[in-house]
DNA sequence: TTTTAGCACTTCAATTAAATGAGTGCTAAC
DNA sequence: GTTAGCACTCATTTAATTGAAGTGCTAAAA
């Protein structure tokens, strides 16, 4: 159990060290902060503090830094998201100002924008769609040649490709594609209209038509297209500035890993705090142990939970960033709402 | 006018500076090369050549690198096109082996590959589609309250948009607007049509309706999304392996400077020769003045001319990449005549 | 028992000095 | 015109020096 004077010594090293980037001694602390002992006291409590593992040193006679235990006692009992200045309330107010049309777009503004407000990268993944069923399926020609499918959920997304038809292909086969689909498919969930493409409908199709050959595999592309995750990265450049001896190599496999979309969702899917916190090894990715992740969800109506995330260092200001993240999830969650009910009143 | 013996030291400096990275000195050109002189011959040599401004020291006891001059005679008079080995192209042929659908995928397609191939960053500018002209447009009903806006090109592009329409919104005035942009606006070239959705259309819209206010703005950002520059960077990290003493703030603005899309497909569009080499400061972009670009166009059928590039460093090995480019320009050209030829061969 | 002043000790970071070596320019001879 | 030889230059590496920041420990004070 640790005392008032250990926790605020704690404390204020936590935020000195996020202040200057530098370990924090003795003599700092007693000028830094209104703790009534001489740094004497001091150093002996830092001693406790690292037996207990809340802090440790760079090297055997530096001062001392926050451990990964340090900050995650910090974030669960010491840390009071900090208010949101109003500046700031009114830029992410007016970044979601304009209409938007797709969800997509909101998945990458809300990115840039937090991105841009916090100075660390952000990771916005949008909500999921799997479970949405699909409500509508068209055909339209283009052309003598082209030929556009569009696919329509009841969540209101809308997913489209266009293909080439072959030559002398009798368009009223087209009809009966989409006849068949809307037989077949529509109405039904999207996990299940998966299963039907693989099985029942080549069948189908085939038994109406021989031309269709390459025509599944435009088709079921235009499914998988649907189906993955919406995801954002933003400010994966801002990683330069924080982290300024961070080598090439640790860089690039930061940066590939973003790349690798895959993961990335796997990292935010399905939490259930609104905002979560995870620091260093606590994201179990080795590239990433001097990292923390602060995750929040948002609720984006009937579209289900969507999830933005700032990655930055893990001596980050936790508790402006929290109130920021909190300010932030309301606002979008706000705005997608919104929308869909100024839809219902015009 | 340079001697034979020259020639032959200037490019081997280029050769062996591309090879080792390092200012060449006189030993080292007398050990790597054939040339029979000594070492205080072709010192003196050398003192000619970087009088005539085709090499320059690091330092005043450093061996010799070329100049930007130096490089510019190199690729204009000594430079042979290498022979590209057989991998290569299968590696290059075998990219382009999947159909594609729209001709953005090959957009992003060919920079993966074309960087992936040279280790540098590479850049791919898809064929300017200004000139070409509408040839449909048609509002298509999703549900009760989404419409999805399409536009074609006589070129075969296609753009799409979705938005959502008033509550109580008549449908008879959707076709209303198509039948209005088949008179007016089918078959003008999109320049033209650019013009008159400014003046005209606004006007006649709203004799016809009143509730279709904000639609115009839409149906405008459509028209914007079509003409927008196709173009897709790949590659950007490799720039941190050939550039190790580059710092931080240069490569920002460098990164930058590649999103800002505009003055990128300045650099990229309307060339003449099928292959160009820009040599730093020739580029006119002060941050990249330590960087050549290698640009080639690419024949793409009925659709135009597009580019695709390389950026790497001043001492890039230019032999081997020209040539290689010009297998790519080939093979690019080629498959999307297959693609268009295929279509009417069904 | 807790706190504090004082001091010896450790480590990093920055500075200076010296040594090394690759490479040049120039001169004088071939 | 070419070359051997030599003095000189400059970047890079290594080692030594110093100062600042900070610690742990001891012994005295509270």
């Amino acid at each position: 159990m640790l005392t008032e004077r250990q926790i605020s010594i704690l404390k204020s090293i936590v935020g000195l060290f996020t202040k200057y980037g530098q370990p924090i001694g003795s003599k700092t602390l007693l000028e830094e902060t209104n703790i009534v002992a001489s740094s004497a006291t001091i150093r002996n409590e830092m001693v406790r503090l690292e037996e207990l593992g809340f802090l440790q040193k760079t090297h055997s006679s530096s001062g001392r830094i926050p451990s990964k235990k340090g900050y995650r006692f910090y974030v669960d009992y010491l840390l009071r998201p900090a208010k949101v200045n109003h500046d700031e309330v009114e830029t992410i107010q007016k970044a979601f100002d304009n209409p938007f049309f797709q969800l997509d777009e909101i998945v990458v503004k809300s990115a840039e924008v937090l991105s841009n407000l916090t100075s660390y990268t952000a990771i916005s993944l949008g909500p999921e769609i799997k479970e949405s069923k699909l409500t509508g399926f068209r055909l339209v020609p283009l052309n003598e040649r082209k030929v556009m499918a569009i696919l329509v959920t009841d969540k209101g997304h809308v997913e489209d490709q266009i293909f080439t038809v072959p030559k002398g292909f009798d368009l009223n086969n087209l009809e009966k594609i989409v006849s068949l689909f809307n037989d077949q498919l529509v109405g039904r969930p999207l996990v299940e209209v998966f299963k039907k493409l693989q099985d029942e409908v080549p069948i189908l199709i085939h038994k109406y038509m021989h031309t269709a050959e390459g025509m599944m595999d435009l088709i079921n592309e235009l499914f998988i297209k649907t189906a993955r995750e919406r995801i954002h990265i933003g400010g994966r450049m801002n990683m330069l500035d924080y982290s300024e001896n961070m080598d090439v190599d640790q860089f690039k496999s930061i940066y590939s890993f973003m790349d690798g979309k895959h993961d990335l969702s796997s990292l935010l899917g399905h939490q259930n705090e609104e905002i979560q916190v995870r620091i260093g090894n606590e994201l179990n990715i080795d590239i990433l142990e001097n990292f923390s992740l602060i995750s929040a969800t948002y609720d984006a109506d009937e579209l289900g939970t969507g999830t933005i995330a700032i990655l930055g260092p893990t001596s980050m200001p936790y508790s402006k960033m929290i109130g920021l993240m909190d300010v932030f999830r309301n606002e979008l969650s706000k705005k997608i709402v919104d929308h869909y009910h100024s839809m219902d009143d015009y």
